[in-house]
DNA sequence: GTTCTTTCCTGCGAGC
DNA sequence: TGCTCGCAGGAAAGAA
């Protein structure tokens, strides 16, 4: 949705300034602010693009404009002028003196780098996130290949789900609803899948990014490209995440959640049940 | 080579 | 009322 926002209304225009207004939204620009700065200055975009978590822009001379929004990133469009957001983090200006690109992160775990365009198997992407597995939306992803893969891992099956090299862009709440379709428990050994659980929660986690990116839509406006965590999709249609205590919507049992990774995990305790015996 | 832990940051809500 | 504390999230880097 973002990526769709951007390509309507960024293609095709030409940079003419980018103003860091916080240089930890560049930090992994190694150069530093200044040299991303003057990089981009004169700069076309030719096509806005998204792996996973990563969104960037193709632009005219090879390069690509990598962003991650982390969990409060915005990528907005506004008319020069508008007042600034709280927490805006970089500008950009273009030559027709149309609206800006504003990078707005409240929280900075999100941020804008540059990178070289390599190829990942006859997809251009910027190299510095090459390592990044296909999501399941993917056109080119394979659900076979990556369920053998996910089977070949020694873990548990959530941390294989999180883990962006195997497959990209399932995050905490993704991984829970993609496990409450599959009946998985998060701690199932990933060797004790079957090839068909492995396929079924793989493609539970294609399914919900699809209803998510489908929901999210519905807030999309000409003015405000990002469609961030809290619209309409994760209040009304979240079966396991975030609801601890109230009922199961399959078979009424409470849903549970367990500490996981410094974070959380909910589960149906019945739906769910957790794995037994030894690995 | 693979898997696991730690750390970055800010706003919010709970509890005192 | 105002303070502190814990929590939320993704991924890089270093540890095991």
């Amino acid at each position: 949705m973002v990526r769709a926002g951007l390509e309507a209304h960024v293609t095709g225009r030409i940079i003419a300034s980018a103003e860091v207004l916080h240089p930890r939204a560049v930090r992994r620009h190694v150069p530093g602010a200044a040299d991303f700065a003057g990089r981009l200055a004169g700069v076309k975009v030719e096509a806005a693009r998204r792996r996973g978590k990563y969104l960037w822009l193709d632009l005219a001379d090879g390069q690509a404009l990598l962003a991650h929004l982390g969990m409060s990133g915005q990528m907005r469009v506004q008319p020069p002028g508008a007042p600034d957001e709280k927490h805006l983090r970089v500008r950009f200006t273009f030559a027709d003196g149309g609206p800006e690109l504003r990078f707005v992160d409240q929280r900075t775990f999100g941020g804008l780098a540059l990178a070289d365009l390599v190829d990942s198997g006859g997809t251009p992407v910027p190299d510095t996130i090459a390592h990044i597995a296909r999501d399941p939306m993917d056109p080119a992803f394979d659900l076979a290949v990556a369920a053998r893969a996910l089977r070949a891992r020694r873990t548990e099956v959530k941390r294989a789900l999180l883990d962006q090299t195997l497959v990209s862009g399932v995050g905490n709440i993704y991984a829970d609803e993609a496990l409450w379709r599959a009946r998985l428990h998060w701690a199932r050994p990933t060797e004790r899948l079957t090839a068909a659980q492995a396929r079924a929660v793989l493609g539970a986690a294609a399914d919900v990014m699809a209803e998510a990116l489908a929901a999210g839509g519905t807030s999309f406006d000409a003015l405000y490209v990002n469609v961030n965590g809290q619209s309409g999709y994760f209040d009304r249609s979240l079966n396991a995440y975030g609801q601890a205590g109230r009922p199961c919507d399959r078979c009424g049992t409470p849903i549970r959640r367990d500490p996981f990774m410094n974070r959380s995990s909910f589960s149906c305790p019945r739906c769910q049940p957790r794995p037994r015996g030894p690995r």
